[in-house]
DNA sequence: GTTCCGCATGAATCGATAG
DNA sequence: ACTATCGATTCATGCGGAA
């Protein structure tokens, strides 16, 4: 079966009116937080953050199928000493919109920044907020099972078991050959909760999240050759990972330096691993690049 | 110097009355949740918790020292497949009230509900909202330091250049300063997120949390014989660690079972460990009891 | 082929200083 | 007064080169 990956240049807000309604298993996305990332995207400001992201969710409720999910990475950040409130605001109006909040999954950072200050502690979690378009929807919970001996041996090996389980994650296709001896026997279905480092050593680019984290959310939420979005592609971690498991899918991005990087790397691949790259611009968005 | 518990039998909305202006340091619960526990507290409902719960807040506002913090445990519940708003409701009205939304801390309960549903995993966190009067606020973050990972001791060896470029761009005496201050250490300051077990070993009544979960508050926000309030007391979780870590407590509880037990068992550390109980009504409340 | 070890960096925040 | 910039502070992780 053909497999795709689409990229499209430009505001999110605008580029998703090209993709066809009911289009989509599922959107990953991390969007600029609010005054934040300022060098490269501008910086959108709290107070204006909401009615900046409507219209987008609105496209994103659109193209989304009935038994797709949509996983919004975000956090608010703190403001003269208090937490801001536009995240609680945003979905209170998505709701509006039709969207349903499905549930909120917690992103526990386990390398998150360093500091001190006096009235305050390191802040090592973000919101990983599910929305649905309707009660009934895909879940693949068994392809996220994680293994569970019994307490006693996994807390006596520590980190190293976790370590295995998240280096073997990145395969993608499932564990190791090493340890699915002892992972065949038990597995337990994970909780709301995730426990990642961030990758901060990548020279080329900086993602916004580890890969590890929307491989979490393909496998539970898509099965092979379903269209994976990420309206907010950045340096490509979605796309990556939904190619890699065989997923569809679809990035949007508005910095062309991210989007001729992802381009390039997307088109290496290709070239090196599989069948020659096509690429040609559509009749709908001249700016759409396909590689198949 | 003398250490005080005092227990009031009644609505928490009604009782708080009787407490002065700016009288306690520090504010831990666990309110019912709503419509969770029907048996034991009737049960408030959803739709209207922010509602019910606003005068109370009022109250708490009131009682509290411009310096002191509020801390409320709380989650929604899944209504129909979708997680309720009332808690994001919460927020913005308190905040309307003139609290301030500091921080929300998340409680990962390391063993949590047992369970399994076709669109949902369990829930393993919950929210523990940090609200403040004031900017300015005691906080006695070195009474909460944790132990440093290993990485520490390898690191101690050898600085690298990016630490010593960053500790030179304090002019002139930061440097060798900052060395020393690296080798000390051998504890780190926490993050905002806390890895605590649930107590499942509470027969009597519906354990709301863990002992640990008072106690790391009560040590970050209040030193010695400073007031503790928790107006929904229960099974008297907060009272206990707070009278065991020398502070003074004030406990408010509306059933009588779980008042009579609470007080019960005060009674009993005082006449076994200490000086002979004095239980007597006062004049402004006829319920409140005072264990001295 | 393992294991060890050095190392850069990450969606941070506050308070002081400058315009 | 009010906003913008800058310096100080601080951990844990995964990568890559070395042992």
């Amino acid at each position: 079966m053909e497999l795709t990956t689409d990229f499209y240049l430009g505001d999110c807000k605008e580029q998703l009116k090209f993709l066809p309604d009911n289009s989509v298993d599922l959107i990953v996305t991390s969007p600029p937080y609010a005054d934040q990332r300022k060098n490269t995207y501008g910086g959108i400001h709290t107070d204006k953050y909401v009615e900046w992201f409507l219209p987008i969710s609105e496209q994103l409720l659109r193209v989304l199928k009935p038994t797709g999910t949509f996983v919004l990475n975000i956090k608010e950040k703190v403001v003269e000493g208090e937490r801001s409130i536009y995240v609680m605001e945003l979905i209170l109006e998505m709701r509006k919109q039709g969207w349903l909040w499905t549930e909120e999954f917690i992103w526990h950072k386990k390398n998150c920044y360093p500091g001190k200050w006096p009235n305050r502690f390191r802040d090592a979690w973000e919101r990983l907020l599910q929305f649905n378009k309707d009660k009934k929807f895909n879940m693949y919970q068994e392809e996220v099972m994680v293994p569970m001996g019994d307490w006693a041996k996994s807390r006596l090996k520590n980190l190293s078991n976790t370590d295995k389980i998240r280096d073997n994650s990145k395969v993608g296709s499932g564990f190791g050959k090493n340890i699915s001896n002892w992972l065949d026997r038990d597995k337990a279905y994970p909780t709301n909760v995730l426990h990642l480092a961030t990758e901060c050593n990548n020279k080329n680019h900086s993602a916004a999240f580890p890969e590890e984290l929307p491989e979490w959310f393909i496998k539970l939420f898509t099965k092979k050759y379903d269209t994976v979005l990420d309206p907010f592609m950045g340096s490509g971690t979605t796309l990556t990972v939904a190619n890699r498991m065989i997923r569809n899918s679809i990035g949007i991005e508005i910095m062309p330096e991210y989007f001729e990087m992802v381009k390039k790397q997307f088109n290496t691949i290709e070239l090196t691993l599989f069948e020659p790259t096509v690429e040609y611009a559509k009749t709908k968005s001249e700016r759409r690049y396909t590689v198949r």
